[in-house]
DNA sequence: CTCGATCCCTGGACGC
DNA sequence: TGCGTCCAGGGATCGA
């Protein structure tokens, strides 16, 4: 499941292997998950890519403007999210097509830039200009980009449960279920602690331990639980130093605690019950019991 | 404002 | 062996 590092880890094998090509025609297959197909198919021929990089969980493939260009559209881009199973990678023309594979995209070197995803969870739209802009405003900081006042204040400005502020894109872009729970455990916080309750030095760990673990998890290039794979079709190294993802019923790796499972924002959350306290009043009751602890 | 529920989609795990 | 069922999950959307 692509989150940050394994969109980063795309992003910097695409920007190596297909920076500078020209896309020469494009052909579509099944195009749900697709936001403009038909701009797609008339925009992205005869446009060289100058520049692939990631922005939160999507790639952003930077193309140059159209030769014949009548006016200027201001940057154009393709945006593709991985979604759960997506993958996007440069093969040999000749190699057969795997299955679930939607886009191909003919670069001028005779290789194909193709897109291949079997749930189509992901997306993928071509914008310029205004538009462009207008779509990345709608999302949060980076993570790894953010200070710690901005961090803090977009953490602590919020009264919704801590860990669906990590997953909610519009408050910081890039980070999901594994990596949210993985920060989670490291810095020793429940993950239905409201943010606006966590106090400072736990707001503090939180960054230090999302920095440390995105940045470690980048350069083992990702976690592959499924079926992740890198553009050179290999997988990331980082699931094997998961501390809390995917581990229920296993030790805590500080206290042996059994690692629990409970669905927050929707989403398993895995957790040391232990070393992670629930915030008071919990889970079970949900009911309206606040101020007096409102002493940070 | 925040929540849960529901839908999208397919493959893999599991039970019988 | 083969079916049915459940689950995974990012994000949009809707109603509470």
């Amino acid at each position: 499941m692509p989150e940050l590092p394994e969109v980063e880890t795309v992003a910097r094998g695409l920007q190596r292997e297909i920076t500078g090509r020209r896309i020469v025609s494009v052909t579509l297959g099944k195009t749900d998950f697709i936001d403009n197909p038909e701009e797609i198919e008339k925009e992205l021929p005869g446009r060289a890519i100058h520049e692939v990089r990631r922005y939160g969980k999507f790639l952003l493939l930077r193309l140059t403007p159209k030769r014949d260009a009548a006016v200027a559209e201001g940057d154009a881009a393709l945006l593709v999210h991985l979604g759960m199973t997506g993958m996007l990678a440069p093969q040999a023309a000749g190699e057969p097509h795997a299955k679930h594979t939607h886009v191909v995209a003919l670069l001028d070197d005779g290789r194909e830039l193709r897109y291949i995803d079997a749930r189509r969870f992901g997306r993928m739209a071509y914008l310029a200009g205004e538009s462009l802009k207008e779509e990345l405003k709608r999302f949060g900081a980076d993570p790894l980009e953010a200070g710690l006042e901005e961090f803090t204040a977009r953490i602590c400005g919020n009264r919704a449960r801590i860990k669906a502020l990590l997953l909610d894109q519009q408050v910081l872009r890039g980070v999901g279920n594994i990596y949210a729970d993985e920060s989670l455990w490291k810095a020793k916080i429940h993950p239905m602690q409201l943010g606006a309750k966590l106090r400072r030095e736990q707001v503090k760990e939180l960054y230090r331990a999302l920095q440390g673990i995105l940045e470690r998890a980048i350069v083992m290039r990702g976690s592959s639980i499924a079926d992740f794979l890198d553009v050179e079709g290999q997988p990331g190294e980082y699931q094997r130093h998961h501390r809390a993802y995917g581990r229920e019923g296993k030790p805590c790796f500080r206290c042996k605690t059994r690692i629990k499972r409970v669905i927050v924002a929707g989403r398993s959350s895995y957790f040391c019950p232990q070393c992670q306290k629930a915030p008071r009043g919990g889970k079970r009751q949900g009911r309206r019991q606040q101020e007096m602890g409102k002493g940070v």
